[in-house]
This record gives C-alpha cells, sequence and structure tokens, in this order.
DNA sequence: TGTACATCAGTGAACGCGCGTTCACTGATGTAC
DNA sequence: TGTACATCAGTGAACGCGCGTTCACTGATGTAC
C-alpha cells in the first residue's frame, strides 16, 4: 500500500515521510536493517535521492524513527492483548505471547529495526521511552500472574519479565532466521512459545502440575 | 593473536587463510555480519585486497567458513559441557546452559556468522550437518531429562529442544545487543537463563516444587 | 649439492558500481492584503 | 477575487568514497633429476 512513483501527480509527494518509512520497510524486510539503503528508498518512494533529506537527517534517523514507532506500536499490541488480565491471567498472559510472536511475524522489518539495528539508546529520542512502555507492558503481565505465587517462592518480577523476553525473542527470532528451517520443523512458533509459557508458568506453581 | 603486517616475513604470508579468518571474527564482533568487508580483512592481515580470493571464493565464502567452523566449535562445547550426563542430568544441563551462553558471549562474531548472517544452508556445504549436530547435541540433554518425566507427561523431545534452544539464544541475544542495558539491569546472562531453565524443569517435574 | 622448472600465493592497478550526502536550484503551495 | 511573496518540498548534478572482483603479473617455494 505504500505511495508508488504511479502514485505521484505533481511535484510534490504530499506525503513523502510516510512513504519513505514503508519503503525503508519493505526493504528491510527483504535485506535486513543494514542491506537498507537511502537511496534505494528514495527510488521505490520515486523521488530523487536528495529528497529523503527533507524529513530526515541521515540515513541513521529513518532506522531510529522505524524502531521508535515499532517500540510504541508494539506497546499498544501487548497492552491489548493483555486486557488487564481478563478473563483470567493466564488466558491473558497467553494471549500475549502470541501477539508478541505476531508483531514480530507481521513487520519484521520494524521488529529488525528494534533489536538487530543497532539503533542507539541515546541518540534517538524518544527510543528509550517506547522501549520502556513496552516492556512495562510485560512486567505488569509477569507481576499480575506472580501475584498468584507464595510469596516465599515469588521471583523477583524483572527476573520473570527477562525470562519470558528471552523467551519470545528467542522463539520469534529463530523461527525468523530460517534457522528452524534447518530440522524442516513441522511446528509452529505459536505452538513453541504456548507449550514454553506453560511448563514455565506450571514451574512456578501458578499451573497445576497435572493441567494441560 | 591474529596474524599482522607487523608479522609478515616475505612475500608468502605463510597462514593467510587463517589470518583472514581471525580478522573476519575482529571486524565481526565490532560491526556485525553486515559490516563486514573483505578489503578491510585484507588490510587487518596486511595483504592486498586480491589476495583473499586465493583462499575464499567470494565475500560470502568467509561468512560460510566462519559458520561452519562455529557451528563445529559449538557443538564440541555443548557436548563437552553435558559429560554424558554426569553426575546428574540436571546438574549437567545446567552446564549445558552456561556454556551456550560462554560461547555467544566469547565468539560474538562466530555466534552472528551462525545466526544473523544469513548464511545459506544449501549453498554452504557442511553446515547443514554442523549445525545439526550441535542441535542434536541439545536433543541429547534434553532427551536424558525427559527419560524422568512419567510418560504420559512427557512433551515431545524436539518441542523440548526449541524451548530450551529459544529461552538460550533469547537470553544470548538480548545481552549481546544492549538491549537489556535499558532498564540497566544489574543482572546476568547466566542468572537469566540458570533460573529460567529451573523454573521450566520444575514445570516438567524434573525439579521439586520446593526446590530452590 | 646444484640446477631447471612447475606451481603456488602473493601484488598492484584497474573496473564499474552504488552509496551517502551536499549544493544551488525551482516548481508548487498557501497566505496577507 | 486577485496578486505578491515567503516558504516549503522537491530536483538533478556532482562529490568523494570504499567496495567486490578481475587481470596479467611476479616473487618464493619445493621438487625432479
Amino acid at each position: 500500500m505504500s505511495k508508488r512513483k504511479s502514485d505521484r501527480t505533481g511535484y510534490h509527494h504530499g506525503n513523502l515521510r510516510a512513504a519513505l518509512l514503508n519503503a525503508a520497510r519493505e526493504l528491510i524486510e527483504e535485506k535486513g536493517a543494514e542491506g537498507f539503503t537511502l537511496a534505494e528508498a528514495a527510488r521505490l518512494a520515486g523521488v530523487s535521492p536528495a529528497a529523503p533529506y527533507r524529513h530526515f537527517k541521515d540515513r541513521n534517523e529513518i532506522l531510529g524513527a522505524l524502531a521508535v514507532d515499532g517500540f510504541e506500536r508494539f506497546a499498544v499490541e501487548l497492552e491489548a492483548a493483555w486486557q488487564q488480565g481478563r478473563p483470567d491471567a493466564v488466558t491473558a498472559f497467553t494471549r500475549v505471547g502470541r501477539a508478541y510472536l505476531a508483531f514480530a511475524h507481521d513487520d519484521p522489518a520494524a521488529y529488525k529495526a528494534m533489536f538487530e539495528a543497532g539503533v542507539s539508546l541515546d541518540d534517538t529520542p524518544g527510543l528509550r521511552t517506547a522501549s520502556g512502555r513496552a516492556f512495562d507492558s510485560l512486567r505488569t503481565s509477569a507481576a499480575a500472574l506472580l501475584a498468584r505465587v507464595p510469596e516465599d517462592r515469588r521471583p523477583p518480577v524483572d527476573l520473570m519479565g527477562f525470562h519470558i523476553w528471552a523467551l519470545s525473542h528467542g522463539t520469534a527470532t529463530l523461527f525468523a532466521e530460517r534457522s528452524l528451517g534447518r530440522g524442516r520443523v513441522p511446528i509452529s512458533s505459536d505452538e513453541v512459545l504456548e507449550s514454553g509459557i506453560l511448563v514455565y508458568l506450571r514451574g512456578l506453581g501458578i499451573l497445576p502440575a497435572d493441567s494441560d
């Protein structure tokens, strides 16, 4: 749906900033965050190679914009999936896991910009805030689940957040690389993550030992 | 300890292939797999930009060599850590987890070549075999642990392998990116993975519910 | 031990390429009056 | 409603750069006799 050359009418593009972000998304999806070039994005958007500089300081800034925007949408998705833990924390949490994978799957370019592009946290205004909000969403869910664990056996909420994050991130990236294609696995990332989370929650005593 | 310009004696290098691989490692560690250039590796090794072509078909082949070599050493490390499950499966498995992280931490360039460089499984002879051997090592450990789980509650061994792989890979990559620097976490990757594995094993019923 | 010669592993110059970025410019748009 | 003008968002040509790769070459090495 990105604006293409053919859509251009006059001298002005009208929505070049958004068109460039879309083009960048497309290119990163194809070739990875490092392989993306400003020149090619400009070509895709149907403008001269100098045009992007009206909207972005340099190549890096477009990656940063993608990452910030990605984290913001990511946080929204995770929060929406959590839905304040309704109808119960475990169900809601499973939904969050699926939302995590869905995001990585549906917008791999954003996911790469967020986690693999090496965009600097310090040089990109809003990135720290946006990524923090996403992690906070995971932490909130973790905390709700931990409320069911007896206090003396309750791990720190941040630690649990990392466990979940690592499991989700690992699943997402292993399936994104065709790494898991190695064995031609007849299994989906959703199944891996969901079953992994169930075992994990059982280990915390949140699910009964005999549940399936 | 890679061979440097100053070490060169005469017209012939003597060990250029290895020197180039080391140079590539160094560069990938600094700038990532995509940022690595053949020309710079040659410079680092103290030879002309044409010299590498005596040892590698093209840029891609050097990445492939790094990945194959990486997977072979990775498999060796994992097997060594497992030590046939001695003294007991849980202890040995914890050791495997630590070995996984140690590899990713100590040789990030190899890890990137293996998992992030997009080296083709089909175009790189030996890669499928080498990576398969590494995963087999994880699978062997998983199988030994699963032997302790009542049959009717035993997940498929491959599924458990993926859980462990995903958790390890996620932990390794989140800590490698400074992603986890986001919150300035006062916690090590070892702690995250080890505690995560313990919870997971408890969830399988391999560790008692009240163990710490 | 010495010599001729094949082979090996380098050199260095050159190529075409596409990139990021800058620059002076210009066409289109919107606003004040 | 019309006009002057400031501003905005493009152009296109140019730059310097470093890359991957090829080529004809040459110095060093090792081996047959």
